[in-house]
DNA sequence: CCTCCACAGGAAGCGCAGGAGT
DNA sequence: ACTCCTGCGCTTCCTGTGGAGG
């Protein structure tokens, strides 16, 4: 097939009317089930339009419940009426996972003010200093987002939470409210009771969808997205049934809508059908997995090399300590520093929190104590995405002798 | 009931790279 | 050219702990 082909193909889509709408960036105009916990931002946000400071707002729930979702609409709504009765509301939005340290934050902060800095060499007390100057000169009301915020309190601490909580007493005319957003409502126990209570002037939970809810809502976007009659009966049902099993997350479920049509697409096929979905999840799954392993740090990458060794392939539980004893090995065969025990301990800890492995921490009595780590991802992925870097290749072999012995083709 | 293993995981801090400001 | 800043991957040192075996 030609490129221009593919094109030409891709324009005038069998499947698709506008793919858009199933992107995880997109907001619809309606967002079935939320309907009562839009209100209650609605009513926590009302008072901007009064030039009074809306209390702090904090938020719960797991991925993909439509936290996010449902904060932007109510604040895009709130935008474009505080503009038509000549309040002055902003609205700054930050996600922190991408912008993991406090220096990151403040600076996207200041750039969405139109304060200029620079992305490194600066102090973050600088930085919050020309915050504050310019937010000084303001007048109006700014209701900053921060959205999956414990990803900045894990390794951060709160410190930068704390001083943007206490801005307010730094400013005379504008005023700042900030809404925060968390999948992990374990992290709330570890921030400072002082930061807790401000922030959570107001607390809401945003519950997981059930099936049901997530047929509603993919049935709703299906509509916009794909032209008519493309979908079979199965799909959407299968879709949400899926992802309602991993804990009623919405942004799956699109996903897997979304990639079953692209491959529906693919393969030239005029409607999207079960056998799509369950290839788009194999797909996605892959390509998460990929991306984490590739990125990881060349230790990372030989501690898990160690793990697919040590576990025949996924096969069998291992302990910190025998992955140690690999991982010396593996270190030696290609002939660099070790790291110690303790930061390998780290990077176990690191590869569960990805989700490549789960760890589970058990006591085997007078053996000690200890952790328990399974291979969680599909092991031939994982060691396909190995083999993309080349230091890792003295080792490898080695490896693969070990995690896939004599029977080659292996599934969970 | 107590011990003691084999670690977990917190705290502090180090050396380096990358980038500003002067 | 020099100083100062941050993030990162890491080390060092540390205290804490569930439960099998004595």
């Amino acid at each position: 097939m030609s490129i221009d082909e593919i094109f030409k193909r891709m324009l005038k889509s069998k499947i698709f009317r506008n793919r858009k709408v199933l992107m995880p960036d997109y907001i619809p105009k309606e967002l079935p089930h939320r309907e009562r916990e839009i209100e209650r931002i609605a009513i926590t946000l009302a008072p901007a339009l009064r030039k009074d400071r809306p209390n702090n707002l904090f938020i719960y729930g797991l991925t993909g419940t439509g936290k996010t979702a449902a904060v932007k609409y109510v604040l895009s709504r709130l935008e474009s009426k505080s503009s038509e009765l000549g309040a002055n509301v902003k609205s700054i939005y930050v996600n922190i996972r991408h912008r993991d340290t406090p220096y990151r934050i403040l600076t996207d902060i200041a750039t969405e003010l139109n304060v200029r800095v620079p992305f490194t060499g600066l102090s973050t007390g600088e930085v919050f200093g020309r915050l504050v100057s310019k937010l000084k000169e303001l007048n109006g009301i700014y209701i900053i987002v921060l959205d999956e915020i414990d990803f900045l309190i894990r390794k951060h601490g709160d410190d930068v939470l704390y001083k943007l909580t206490r801005i307010n007493e730094l400013l005379n005319r504008a005023k700042v409210s900030i809404i925060g957003i968390t999948n992990s409502v374990k992290f709330v126990e570890s921030l400072d009771p002082r930061v807790r209570s401000s922030l959570g002037e107001e607390e809401m939970v945003f519950p997981p969808y059930n099936a049901e809810q997530l047929k509603d809502i993919l049935g709703q976007r299906a509509k916009i997205a794909f032209r008519e009659n493309v979908l079979d009966t199965e799909v959407i049902p299968l879709c949400a049934a899926l992802a309602a099993r991993e804990h009623g997350d919405a942004r799956r479920a699109l996903d897997l809508l979304r990639v079953a049509g692209e491959i529906a697409e693919r393969m030239g096929d005029s409607k999207v059908r079960k056998k799509h979905v369950m290839v788009a999840r194999e797909e996605i799954e892959r390509d998460r997995v990929g991306d984490v392993v590739r990125s990881l740090p060349l230790h990372s990458k030989l501690v898990l090399a160690s793990i697919l060794a040590a576990s025949g392939g996924g096969r069998i539980n291992v302990t910190t300590g025998e992955i140690y004893e690999w991982y010396k090995r593996v270190v030696g065969i290609i002939g660099i520093e070790k790291v110690t025990f303790r930061r390998v301990s780290g990077i176990i800890g690191e590869l569960d929190m990805l989700g490549i492995i789960q760890t589970r921490v058990i006591s085997r009595g007078r053996y000690g104590k200890t952790r328990m780590i399974v291979i969680a991802a599909d092991p031939k992925t994982i060691f396909s995405s190995l083999e993309e870097d080349p230091m890792l290749d003295p080792v490898l072999d080695i490896v693969e002798q070990e995690a896939l012995p004599k029977d080659e083709r292996r599934r969970i």
